[in-house]
This record gives C-alpha cells, sequence and structure tokens, in this order.
DNA sequence: TTGAAAGCGCTAACAC
DNA sequence: GTGTTAGCGCTTTCAA
C-alpha cells in the first residue's frame, strides 16, 4: 500500500514529539524558531503531507465538497462541473461528483452518502422528479451547507446561482415575435423544475407584452415520463397538422432544443415555415442544421460562482443572515438566416 | 454542526460495549443472535451508517476512487465520466474528479493530493503534456491501483481501457479512400499521446494498403502550443493554396473534428471539395454542417469498464499477475450525402 | 519550550 | 458472549 510520511515518522527521525511536529507544521505557536525551522524543513525535505483523512476525523472538515447534478454528459452541466472544479482546485478543495438520473430517491441518498463522507457542502442541481425538499432541508438544517445551482428548490430558501431565465426566454420570445411570428409554439421540460417555471413566465410575459394572445393548445410538456427523440417528433408532426399551426418554437431545456432541431431536419420543416429558438449550451449549436436563435447560459461561471458562494458559506459559518441568489445574464444569439426568402 | 449517530450512541443508548456494537454491525461473529438483533434493530432505527472517514483511518480504504481528466467540458470525457460515475454508485464508490488542464504538474498534483485522501485508486486520461511518468508510477508501485483509460501511458504497463484507435482510424481513412480520395490530409493532436499515435497509424497503414503514399506536407500536428479555432483554420486555407492540393482530411482528436467542420463552413468548402472524417463522440454531430464522417467512441462503455476493472483490481490486490488491456471497437457512421454531384 | 496523554469513530486482539 | 484496550494520524489540552 501507499505510505506517506507521517508526524510520528518526523517526530522519531528528529526524536521530537508529535506534538511538537504538529504545532511546529501549523502555528509554531510556542516553540522555538529553531525548533520550527528544524521540523519544516526536515518536513518539505520527506515531502511531508498531513493525511486528510486524519484532519478530517478531528475537525470533522474534510476540504471536499459534493457535487449532486441529473447527470454529467449533458453540456451545461459538463461546463458547469468544469467551472465548480476550477475554483475548487484553487482553493484546496476536492469535488465528489454524483448523478441522480432525475431520481429524487437516488439524490436523498446521494447526498446522505455525501454528507457521511463529511464533505464540508453541497452544490445542487435538483433532479425533475423531486418534490419533496424535506430531507435535504433536514441535511441542511442539521449543519450542511447548500447552494444550488441552475435549477434551484423554491420551496426553500437557501443559497442559489442561476441564469436570468425570465430575462433570457422574454428576449428570446419577443425576438421570435420581431421577427414577424405570431403562433409561437412552446417545448418545455417538467412544469415542476424551477427553471421552467421561470422560462415560461418569460414566453408568457413577451406575448402579453405584445398583445398575443396566449394559446394553452401550443404548450408541450415533456418528460413527465421519459423524454425521447420519437415524442417530439410526434408532437410536432400533431402541431404542424393543426389548422391554425403555428410558425415558431420556443424550447424551454437544452435537451429538448437539440430533439427539436433533429425533428425538423428530418421533417424537413425550414426555418422559414418554422422559426425555433431556444436554451442550449451546446458547443456547436450555431453549426447545426436547420438553425437554432439560442439562449446560451453562462455555465461555467454559474459554476464557479455556486462554489465561490458554497466555500464562503463553508468558511465563515457565522453568517447565515440573508441568503445570496445570484441571477447571471443569458446570452441571446440569432440564428443567422441562411434561407433565401 | 450535521452529526450523525455514532457506534457509542448505540452503545450507551443499549447498555452495550462499542465492540459488541461494532461487531453486531459487520459479521456477528462470537455475538448472541438476540443481541445482533437488537443492535441491527436499533441501528436501522435511529438510520445509523457508519462514518467512512474513521473506517477509512482504520483500514487505510475510502471506498472512493479518484478520477483525473483533462477536462471535464468534452463530449468523450462526460461521456466517460457519467459510465465512471454509474459503476461506481452501483459498487458503492464515490468518485472525485480534479482536471489537469492538460498541465503535468497538475496532474502530479492531483494523484497525490487524491492518494492522500486515500482513494482507493485512480482512473486516469493523461494529459497531452505529459511525458515523465515516473512520478505516476512511483505512486502505483506503491500500492496505488491505476487504471488508464483512452490516453493510456504507454512508458508504464498497467490496466487500461480503450478505443481501437488504429483499426477506427484505418476504416475511416478507408473509407475516404473508397469514396475516391487521394490526397488526405491528417489533423491530429500532440504526437506525445497514445491516441494519437495509434489512430496516425492506422491512417498511414489504410495508404498504404491502397498504394497510396504518405504526403508528410499533408500533416498537421496541433496543439503544441494551445490549439484553437483560428489556427485550425490558417492550416487549412494553407492546405488549399498548395498546389497539389488535398482533396479529403482525416481527424484524429474530437476537438480538431469541431474546428474543422466550422472552418469548412466559415470557408464555404463543401464535402465535395474537401471530405471530412474524423473522431467525434459530439451527439449532434450528424446534424452538422458540412457532415463528417465519424468514428464515436464507446465512451460511457470505456468509462463503466474501466470502473470495473479497477474495483476489480482494489477488491482483490493479490493477482496482480498481468495487466489487463481492454479495447472496445468503435463505430464508424458514414455522412449521409447532401450535396448533388 | 517541549512532551505526555486523551480523543475524533471505528476495529480487532485479547481478556474475562 | 461480551467488555477492555490499543491504535489508525492528527490536534489539543495540560504538565513538566
Amino acid at each position: 500500500m501507499y505510505k506517506p510520511v507521517t508526524i510520528k515518522d518526523i517526530a522519531n527521525t528528529l526524536n521530537l514529539s508529535c506534538s511538537t511536529v504538529s504545532r511546529s507544521l501549523r502555528n509554531g505557536y510556542g516553540i522555538s524558531a529553531q525548533t520550527v525551522n528544524l521540523v519544516k524543513e526536515y518536513a518539505k525535505k520527506v515531502n511531508y503531507r498531513p493525511n486528510p483523512i486524519a484532519v478530517n476525523l478531528k475537525s470533522s472538515r474534510s476540504h471536499s465538497i459534493g457535487v449532486i447534478v441529473p447527470t454529467v454528459a449533458d453540456s451545461f452541466f459538463s461546463q458547469a462541473i468544469a467551472g465548480i472544479e476550477s475554483v475548487a482546485y484553487e482553493k484546496g478543495y476536492s469535488v465528489l461528483v454524483s448523478q441522480t438520473h432525475e431520481m429524487p430517491e437516488r439524490e436523498l441518498d446521494i447526498a446522505r452518502n455525501f454528507a457521511q463522507r463529511s464533505v464540508d457542502g453541497l452544490l445542487m442541481s435538483m433532479s425533475s422528479g423531486t418534490s419533496d425538499y424535506s430531507s435535504i432541508k433536514n441535511l441542511n438544517n442539521a449543519g450542511l451547507p447548500i447552494v444550488f445551482f441552475d435549477r434551484t428548490a423554491e420551496e426553500f430558501k437557501t443559497f442559489t446561482v442561476a441564469s436570468d431565465n425570465f430575462g433570457g426566454a422574454y428576449n428570446a420570445t419577443e425576438w421570435l415575435i420581431k421577427a414577424g411570428r405570431k403562433n409561437i409554439a412552446l417545448f418545455t421540460n417538467v412544469s415542476r423544475l424551477s427553471v421552467t417555471k421561470e422560462r415560461l413566465s418569460g414566453y408568457k410575459k413577451a406575448l402579453k407584452d405584445h398583445q398575443i394572445a396566449f394559446r394553452p393548445e401550443l404548450i408541450n410538456t415533456c418528460g413527465k415520463e421519459m423524454c425521447d427523440y420519437q415524442q417530439i417528433e410526434n408532437k410536432i408532426k400533431k402541431l404542424m397538422a393543426m389548422e391554425n399551426k403555428p410558425d415558431a418554437i420556443f424550447i424551454t431545456s437544452d435537451q429538448i432544443s437539440l430533439y427539436c432541431i433533429r425533428a425538423l431536419h428530418n421533417l424537413k420543416l425550414n426555418s422559414q415555415e418554422l422559426m425555433i429558438a431556444g436554451f442550449s449550451n451546446s458547443d456547436v449549436i450555431d453549426l447545426l442544421e436547420p438553425s437554432l436563435t439560442y439562449i446560451r447560459q453562462k455555465a461555467f461561471e454559474i459554476g464557479q460562482a455556486a462554489t465561490e458562494m458554497l466555500i464562503k458559506v463553508i468558511e465563515n459559518d457565522s453568517s447565515v443572515a440573508g441568503f445570496e441568489c445570484r441571477l447571471l445574464q443569458t446570452e441571446l444569439h440569432i440564428a443567422t438566416q441562411k434561407i433565401a426568402s
């Protein structure tokens, strides 16, 4: 087994006691400068590093944070995790990652497991299935700091970092309207999610501000069951068979945006017939055919901000006065028009 | 602070000693069935879970594995991590993830940090900058199990899981040849990487088997410095200005594949003029314009296989006789021809 | 200025 | 059958 140098090893070699070595290495309080130097130099020489597990056991602090996301294999989440990891690394924290696959039981199981491993805090993006937050809330009340990012939990107020989903949706919808579209269908994720609600509000507000009637029959909610490509294609076919059929689609989810593009592609519908706008963090979205006007979230920055916030909470657990909620702006990218009109 | 139930709590409540409780909870060896039941039931009732940190300290086993990758925000790696996490979760291991950003110093630092945290093993995909494996090798020799995935380290033989890069490259190149292309340029990552070498070999072999001369002037190595889009575009421009210019490009890297597509798109080169084939694990690659014939790696499965292998090594550290090396087949996806010829 | 000892939660060798 | 004890590596009183 891998067997690093311990404080005891140093103490033996230098003919000192463990406590002297320990104190020399930490603050050096009450130890002669000579001894401190001796110890420090020797420690550096043998590349001594304190065993974090032992430190944890004493302090109940592990210098690690747990990240709980629906899935890692997703452009938004992988970018966010990259941001999380960057800040964590810089500040000396390890990052534990686990996926819920949108299952509430797993989510809770993972959170408990992380808590047991003495993570110092949790970064969570809620699974779409979760409706009962009480257990998570219990962990939080028991002293485990939690920061929600992207998919926040309205039901219990704590620290959050997310995109301005309302604004992003509003702007994109307005853009469709200004492009002359009046019958804008909506594709959306389960309505339980905070992001879904906010984006839906943005869409409705934009319609209202432009005196366009909201038509419930144009709303398509996916993912109550597993949301797959075929489901989306069918819904689009059905929409296009309507009497008063839509001339545009607004999509509130990354995954569904890609499915829609694929469906339009397969159904040979061009942007002229059916203009599309939606959220996406894919890094090649601008090369897709048909082209999408897309709202991009600052995923990396959201990860960074959430991590900074969490570490701040962890490191001065005194000031749990007000809950900070950061909102990052989204970016609207207009699709280049490739269709000759 | 979050304060879970300890063995001591149970012992006190039940008027037993710690060791009795401990043994009841583990094997129950030498304890009356009655006591075992009593303890187990009470433990379940209060939702007792052993403190993993304390267990680790005793056993130097943490039931966690470290994953070291260049970056998380990449389709191949995020898919692989999803696979890793799935298997790990199922087998009760936690997953620590850290990114090297292709920097050897970071890689080593992360590996050491993980080792200190008593991860039970490491899953690594080497950074492109690494040329000296001795420190990693030391960790491994000191008893830390390591499985390499995707980007393996030829210099030291251990357990590996990777794609059949040679075969994938061979097939793709051959496909270009059969499509009538004779001047096939190559875009490739730094030549230090195992995957690069293997893919290059596949390319060369295919040329040779079809009696096409290898033309060194068509080889473009990127990423000695940071590889960015502009670099790729410039190289393509330069290629297309050649007298005997290429009629196809074969690309050995996911990232560069995307850059090439973007460049052809911007330079308005279509597949007829310049046919492209390359590695990619993007899930929307088939919707990109111009279209790419792509080799897809079984990223998720590679992650799974590597994790299974690692856990097997961890759990019977006796049999370190032969090093297992798994090779997963790649899938060749032919671009649908959209150009009227 | 330094050392001895206890304890974080758990396990295992050794008593009883 | 069950309890006592020591120890994993480290920190932190308390004594010297």
